[in-house]
RNA sequence: AGGGCUAUCGCCAAGCGGUAAGGCACAGGACUUUGACUCCUGCAUUCGCUGGUUCGAAUCCAGCUAGCCCUG
């Protein structure tokens, strides 16, 4: 049988997803990727390695904890902190996903001698007619994450099992419960997983050698001043919470002006927009756009987004102009756009500009 | 110095004698493998102050205080 190496978060939908390899005869082999360390020397949620072990254990697979804290900082806790100071709003899950866990995972796949790599995602990988491979949205929509997986290459994803794209969350509990896989009722992740205390702006002020940007004006779409902000990492594009101006109807954050250093405030409707041009663009199911070439699909501008009808097409050197028919609310640069098509495959995706 | 107007939650603001609307802001929670959004809950025993009238006053009266406007 195919030897496969599982990444092992700590968490119930990675050791799932390896019960259930075992149980159809792969040679499975647990990994797992400790990806920073807190101050305290605590671990993130995503890298809970004693967790990780114990399934390992509990399942009868070897088990390797492999330390990639430098490419994470590298690759994730850097650009991260880059794109904040620039006054846009990054995705780590993303890049951590594309050039920090499965770059490792198909590392040691080969160092192991292995055929394949899995993960936990609830997300189907297909093979295309054309020969290319996407990642389908999971039978459950509400636990989809391919999203997440836009950035991926085709290699990886032609080595990748996800066994869990046709399980719903419940079933995958009921699986680990009926299985003794003590993590069974451990809380979904969330927050960021180095930024356990979800505080992201102090993150950053404690991290970075840069200088973070201070206190600015808040302003609204004609330029006047009408408040001050507390520098412009504290904020992203949409943003309601936390501005404390009271102008009588709700204030959102419309754009963030970091040559300035300004907050442009604005009234919910302003939020809006048809386009979204997008940079560093991925295709998946198909090689790329041709110049010229405008093609149907839907677009999610976020990952708690529902895909909207939309056309995309290239309008320069990796520029991509998606063209929504209904305007979308609050486009955030930093953040992902993702398409796709009829059958709920990935088109591909890229960073809004 | 005279005349007029206004004083209700952090901001805006209803109320006009019958026992304090609402919006914004804020706080807490839910949701969530990013950041946001959204949703739910909470948020003035008290109406500038002091007296008075009344069964009953934020609402009427008087004085005081503060701010704004006009005239000198």
């Amino acid at each position: 049988m195919p030897k496969v190496i599982v990444g092992l978060s700590g968490g119930v939908d990675s050791a799932v997803a390896a019960f259930l390899l075992k149980k159809e005869g792969y040679d499975v082999i647990g990994v797992s990727l400790r990806t920073w360390l807190s101050d305290s020397g605590e671990e993130g949620r995503c890298c809970e390695t004693e967790d990780a072990r114990r399934i390992a254990m509990s399942l009868g697979i070897p088990f390797y904890p492999l330390n990639c804290v430098d490419e994470f900082k590298d690759k994730v806790i850097n650009p991260f902190i880059d794109c904040y100071l620039c006054g846009r709003t990054p995705n780590p899950c993303i890049e951590c996903n594309r050039y920090v866990k499965w770059e490792r995972l198909m590392y040691y796949m080969k160092v192991l001698k292995a055929d394949l790599v899995a993960t936990g995602h609830y997300s189907q990988i297909v093979k295309k007619e054309n020969g290319r491979y996407t990642v389908k949205k999971a039978l459950h929509a509400a636990k989809d994450q391919t999203y997440m997986l836009y950035r991926l290459s085709q290699e990886q994803l032609e080595l990748t099992l996800m066994p869990l794209w046709k399980y719903s969350k419940d079933e995958v509990r009921k699986v680990a419960q009926e299985n003794g896989i003590h993590v069974a009722e451990k809380p979904d992740s969330q927050e960021i997983c180095f930024v356990p205390d979800g505080d992201y702006a102090a993150y950053i002020e404690r991290t970075t050698t840069s200088p973070v940007p201070g206190p600015g004006n808040f302003v609204d779409e004609e330029g006047k001043i009408i408040g001050k902000h507390n520098g412009i990492i504290h904020y992203t594009v949409g943003q309601r919470r936390g501005l404390g101006l009271p102008l009588g109807y709700p204030a959102y954050v419309k754009k963030i002006d970091a040559e300035r250093n300004e907050v442009v405030i604005s009234e919910e409707a302003a939020l809006f927009s048809r386009e979204v041009i997008c940079e560093r663009v991925n295709f998946l199911s198909i090689p790329g756009l041709a110049p010229g070439e405008r093609i149907r699909c839907r677009s999610k501008i976020r990952y708690h987004h529902k895909e909207q009808d939309s056309f995309i097409e290239i309008i320069g050197e990796d520029r991509l102009k998606i063209t929504f028919d209904e305007p979308v609310k609050a486009a955030t640069s930093g953040q992902s756009a993702v398409f796709y098509d009829e059958e709920d495959c990935v088109i591909g995706g890229g960073t809004i500009l």
